[in-house]
DNA sequence: CCAAAAGTGTTTCACGTACACCCATGC
DNA sequence: GCATGGGTGTACGTGAAACACTTTTGG
């Protein structure tokens, strides 16, 4: 069946940049494309919207698809909409990025044919159509609102150690943080419970858990205080 | 002629917030709508992308045919998608924001018989569509983006006086500033180049001019100086 | 000479940064 | 008892904020 317009349109597509922090190694999925264009060759997963649903609901679906997941942090980043990025034909592509826990979450296998991979994001191979632009500017944009967001708790499990914490940004931002500093900073923000729980088995002093308490935030952002690590 | 496809497409528009600073008040360009839906009510400037353009050309376009003016700063802001926001169908529209500068550029008289004018931001009626949150958001990143980015110089004659860009952060950002300290901070970035000119017909004391020096800006970016009102 | 805006320094306080040692736990 | 990471306080310097008077010019 055909559908008709008086006008002709671009075709809409969503693509999703899907991080996920692995025991301090910050990771992307990416999907092998088995067909053309670009066969064989890795990219971000994405897929056409159709018409009734919201974009915002194309994104959180194409998320689902891969990951199994739902509920998870997932943020418009930028559309692209260049007439030659694909070679088909003109196809805008509204990016978001999504943060996932990887180690509360066990993941879903693929279950259909395509290969998933995480890759380190160190790592990331040349990608089909303009995915590596996508790629970088999604980092981008992690980078820089994680200093004064609090988006990086999504990466973590619900509850996490300092250290933890402090790794995460130093992951990220990529530069090594005074443990001193950093605690006294974070905890001054007043948005981190102490649960008054410690970690168990592991081999050394176990240390305090903490979660985010997004309660205390808000009472924070509506004083307007501005917070920035 | 019909244009086909083999699934169903959303259709995509383009919208742009045009501001324009005018003697320290912030205003934008709205435009009167002549059809339905939302006949009478007053709208942001957009149109359709049509296949093979770029939606950052889209944009361009628009702001061309609503002011006669090219080569302004102009900035992708968001995409909205949410099926409803059209009652007619799904249409998409990528939201992006121009900075013009009112002093210089003599505006066109809009030529179509849409009416078209400049409205104080303090002063937005209730608007056609979603676009009146389009609008707000437009606002919220102008406002973010002015204090750690130097856009607001778009807003400003190319030669400028120092009290003329502390009123327009003043203005954007809604609250005073000390005078002695904002200019020792600007200055201190190094961005700003002393055109050892005044200001001419004035009834008071004449203003020494300034201009934005890119090139010196771009070498601060470069050392990773972080620059920040 | 008067009105109107331009231009200019110093003090104070808060916060960022640098830095090293003892503690608790499992093996 | 030893290896491993957890947890803590202080001193110093930089930069933000508060604050008032003199200068220049046109009318």
């Amino acid at each position: 069946m055909k559908h008709s317009y008086d006008y002709p349109r671009p075709a809409l597509t969503v693509d999703c940049v899907i991080f996920g922090l692995d025991d301090s190694d910050l990771k992307v999925i990416l999907i092998e494309r088995g067909i053309d264009p670009f066969e064989g060759m890795w990219a971000i997963p994405g897929g056409f919207v159709s018409p009734g649903e919201s974009i915002d609901d194309a994104a959180a679906r194409e998320l689902r698809e891969e990951t199994g997941l739902t509920n998870v942090y997932l943020e418009q980043l930028y559309t692209f909409g260049a007439p030659k990025r694909d070679p088909r034909e003109h196809i805008v592509s509204v990016a978001y990025y999504a943060l996932v826990n990887l180690t509360e979450h066990k993941l879903h296998a693929t279950t259909d044919a395509r290969s998933t991979a995480w890759f380190s994001i160190n790592d990331i191979p040349k990608l089909a159509f303009d995915h590596n632009n996508i790629f970088e500017m999604a980092l981008a944009r992690l980078k820089g609102k994680l200093r004064y967001q609090p988006i990086g708790f999504e990466l973590l499990p619900r509850k996490f150690t300092l250290t933890q914490l402090q790794k995460m940004h130093e992951t990220i931002l990529e530069k090594p943080m005074d443990k001193r500093n950093f605690r006294k900073k974070i905890l001054s923000f007043g948005f981190l419970k102490d649960l008054n729980q410690i970690q168990k088995g592991v081999a050394h002093r176990a240390a305090r858990l903490y979660s985010f308490d997004e309660r205390a935030y808000r009472r924070m952002q509506k004083k307007g205080v501005h917070f920035e690590i």
